[in-house]
DNA sequence: CAACGCATCTGAACGGTGTCAAGATGATCT
DNA sequence: AGATCATCTTGACACCGTTCAGATGCGTTG
C-alpha cells in the first residue's frame, strides 16, 4: 500500500511527516467534495478517502467531524472576505456605490458557492464558542463591510453602537438575500426585471443600508 | 403495542387502518423530537422509536426521511403563519406599526424555536420543486407579509413586481436577522441596546422595509 | 551509526443510520 | 366467510462517526 510513492521529484509544499501535511491535503479534499457533491455527501471517511488514508486517519489532525468542518468553514470566509476586498477596491465609484458592489459581491459568492456557503454558517450556528482563527476570519471580512458602511455614511463613525447595528443590519440583510434569493419560486420575478442580477440589486436597494445614492 | 387505544370516542380526523393515522402520529414525534433535541438527533429511526414502531414503519407514509422532514416543515411553516396573522391582529395601531410587529413576530418565532425554523428553511433549501401543500404553507405567510407591506405603504399597491419585490426584501431582512441574531458576538450589543428586543427592533428598522413612520 | 521515542497511520470493531425486500397482520369489501 | 390490500415487522445491507490496539517510520538522542 506504501510500496508507490518515490520521492518524487518535486512536491510543491513542505512535506513533513509520513504523509505529508495531511490536514491541509484533509481540508481541501473537504472542500472540493462539499463542492462537487454538496453538503450532505460530506463525511468524514469520503474525506479520508479523496485523501487516500483510512478513515480513522483524520482523528490524528481533528478531534471531530465538526472541527474539520469548522476548517472548511473558516476557509470558506477567508476566501469571502478576498472576495468582498477585491470588489471594493475594483469598484472606483463613491463609498455608497462600492457598498452596493459589496452586497452584490456577497450575494454572488454564496450563489456560486451555494454548499460552501451553508457549510460556514451550519459551522457558525452550531458552535457556542468558535474557535479564534474562525472568529478572526468572520471578523477581517466583518471589518471591510464596517468600514464601507462609515464612509458611506450609513453610520456616524463617532458611534460605536451605530456602526454595528449598520454593520450587522447589511450583513444580516445579504444573509437573508444570499439564502432566500436561489428559491425557484422567484424564478419568474428575476425574468421580469431582465435577470438575476437586477433581481438581487432591487433587494438589496430595499434593505435601506446599500441605497446607492 | 397496539393494546391501548381504545376508539376514543371523537377521533377529529379520519383514522384509517392499523395504528390509527400513523402519519400524524410521526410529524408530531418528529416535531417533538427537533424541539426537544435539536435537529441533528432527528433520525428516522428515532421517530419510528418515539411513536412506538418499528424502522421501516415510516416507509409506508413517506417515500423517503426528506419527505418527513418536510411535512414537519409545512407544520413549522403553518405555525409561523398563525403567530403572525394573530400578531398583525393584535396590534392594533398604523399600518407601519403592524408591519414592524410582523418583523419582530417573526424573529422571535425564529428564536423561540430554532430547530424548528431551521428545519424549514434547510427543507426549502434542499428542495427543487417544494410539494404543493408546503408551498402552500408558506405562501399563505407570505401573503400576510405581502397584504402588510401594500397597507403600510412599502409598496404601491397597482404595481405587482414592486409588491413583490418589497415582500421578498422584508422577509430576507427577517430571515437574515432570525438566522444571525443569535450569534454569541451580538451579546454585548445586545446589552448595551437594553434587551435583545431592542436590538432586533433596530436591526429591522434599518433594513427599510420596517421602519414605522 | 544504532536505538529509542513518538507522532502518524492502519485495521478491525461497535453502535447508529437510511433504506429495502419479504413476510406477517388485520381492517375492509364483496 | 373469504379475498384483498394497505399496514406493520423482521432482517439485512451499506455507510456513517468514533475508538483502540498495533504497525510504521521520522527525528533525536546516546
Amino acid at each position: 500500500m506504501t510500496d508507490a510513492l518515490p520521492p518524487d521529484t518535486d512536491a510543491p509544499e513542505t512535506r513533513p511527516y509520513h504523509h505529508g501535511d495531511l490536514r491541509r491535503a484533509l481540508i481541501e479534499a473537504a472542500r472540493a467534495i462539499v463542492v462537487r457533491d454538496g453538503v450532505q455527501a460530506l463525511s468524514l471517511r469520503a474525506v479520508a478517502r479523496e485523501a487516500g488514508v483510512s478513515p480513522a486517519a483524520p482523528y490524528h489532525h481533528f478531534k471531530d467531524k465538526q472541527e474539520l468542518m469548522l476548517a472548511v468553514g473558516k476557509l470558506g470566509f477567508d476566501e469571502l472576505g478576498e472576495v468582498m476586498a477585491a470588489e471594493i477596491s475594483r469598484v472606483g465609484g463613491t463609498a455608497a456605490d462600492r457598498i452596493t458592489a459589496i452586497g452584490v459581491a456577497y450575494v454572488l459568492f454564496a450563489r456560486d458557492n451555494p454548499a460552501l456557503y451553508r457549510l460556514m454558517y451550519d459551522c457558525s450556528r452550531n458552535m457556542e464558542a468558535l474557535p479564534p482563527e474562525m472568529h478572526e476570519a468572520e471578523h477581517s471580512a466583518y471589518a471591510i463591510v464596517r468600514k464601507a458602511m462609515i464612509e458611506a455614511g450609513r453610520a456616524s463613525a463617532d458611534n460605536d453602537i451605530d456602526v454595528e447595528l449598520a454593520t450587522i443590519a447589511a450583513w444580516c440583510a445579504a444573509h437573508g438575500i444570499a439564502e432566500m434569493g436561489g428559491f425557484a419560486q422567484f424564478a419568474p420575478l428575476k425574468q421580469a426585471l431582465g435577470g438575476e442580477l437586477n433581481f438581487y440589486r432591487e433587494l438589496l436597494r430595499r434593505s435601506g443600508n446599500f441605497q446607492a445614492r
